[in-house]
DNA sequence: CCTTTGAGTGAACAACCGTACACTCAAACC
DNA sequence: GGTTTGAGTGTACGGTTGTTCACTCAAAGG
């Protein structure tokens, strides 16, 4: 079982690194096509594997499309880490978020991209998926949002509510970004200026809502 | 050029019979796979006609799937002038605006997932004819949102952000109920619930925003 | 050291794809 | 009434797809 370590790959690390070359290469590919539209032999080719050799890791493409979910959802939570990260300050912590979100959206562009394009794609297991990990995502939202002093006579529905709202403005500000001009950075500033402005329309309505 | 009406149909009749039936098929086909991974001979086959007809109509594909943009935003306007019809007392006007986004969701399914598959679809042309289309809506919102006693001093910078949001939340609103189980009216009472609290939380927040 | 394992190979398949081309034949036109 | 037009036909083509099967051959294991 164990070996001395030697400068040769092990066999495991290999076929790891094989499967890691192609969620990287299906991610690329989706980034211009769909998932669905996304040939078996398209993958491999870019890989540099022959076709069979796809399912010793892969049982379908829809098998990988739902690693790919994973691999992307993994990412997403890093985010909300650095998010909880930020200062409590109420105008800081919308700047802060919108901040954090926009950086993770630039340098994990093919995820979010995938999410958003597969949200509603033609894959219904891959469909299904991201929204159970959205709904858990929003979940914890709504937890972190019950901590807050102003919120903690919230009834949990409410604070679902507006944890639903927040996350939905919060993934089209993301989309939004991912389709601006490639950049341009005007329309992406435009694009957080609304996405704060909105955070706080948001804020400011949480504020005077009384839980009924 | 003119002819007595026969029973039989005249020449163009018959054309734009089959072009709305092309539409009918790719509509009924998109509604389970998306634009980019759907085939000019499946269309065909459903149709009725041999492939190489399709070029009768369209150009390709991509001129198909425009042409549905526009059918889908014709209804989609249908829509925003029966919530026009409405009335204006606020308690009213979002629980009537909720109504009408159901009921037209409902009887126009189709062209709803179309939009919000395509949104962020794989074929770029209709990408951006649709988001196209949701900025002039957009903009009509927000044209419509100045004309209210409260709003009338915003900026038109916040209407469109305060349109933006509205509209966004909308979009969820008619993608959940799309993707919810059909005809179990639970779930889709849960959403109308959301959609309507989200809507209200949006108006507190806009009645007690200062326009910077 | 010999055996087992399993990631990757390579050829072959039936099915489907988009599109080119020459055609029919009834309605539209002069 | 003869001619033109154009929606729809039928065949055929080269290319791509998913999946099968028997295979290699180096690392892992006893």
């Amino acid at each position: 079982m164990w070996c001395v370590e030697t400068a040769a790959e092990t066999r495991q690390e290999r076929k790891a690194r094989t499967r890691r070359a192609i969620l990287a290469a299906a991610l690329d590919i989706a980034d211009e096509q769909s998932l669905a539209a996304l040939s078996l032999r398209q993958v491999t080719r870019e890989v540099g594997i022959v076709p069979t050799a796809f399912y010793r890791h892969f049982a379908s493409v829809e098998q990988l499309g739902l690693a790919l979910v994973d691999e992307s959802f993994a990412s997403l939570r890093e985010m909300i880490r650095d998010v909880r990260r930020g200062n409590p300050e109420l105008h800081g912590v919308i700047r802060g978020s919108v901040g954090v979100l926009v950086e993770h959206v630039h340098d994990q562009r093919a995820h979010f991209r995938f999410i958003g394009r597969e949200r509603f794609g033609g894959v219904p297991a891959v469909r299904t998926a991201i929204r159970h990990e959205l709904e858990l995502f929003e979940r914890e939202l709504a937890t972190d949002l019950a901590r807050l002093s102003d919120l903690d006579a919230w009834t949990s529905e409410d604070l679902r509510v507006l944890a639903n709202l927040i996350v939905n403005a919060m993934v089209s500000t993301a989309e939004g970004i991912i389709s601006a001009p490639p950049e341009q950075p005007d329309a992406e500033r435009a694009i957080i200026r609304t996405a704060e402005k909105q955070l706080r329309m948001i804020v400011v309505g949480a504020a005077n809502w009384r839980s009924s």
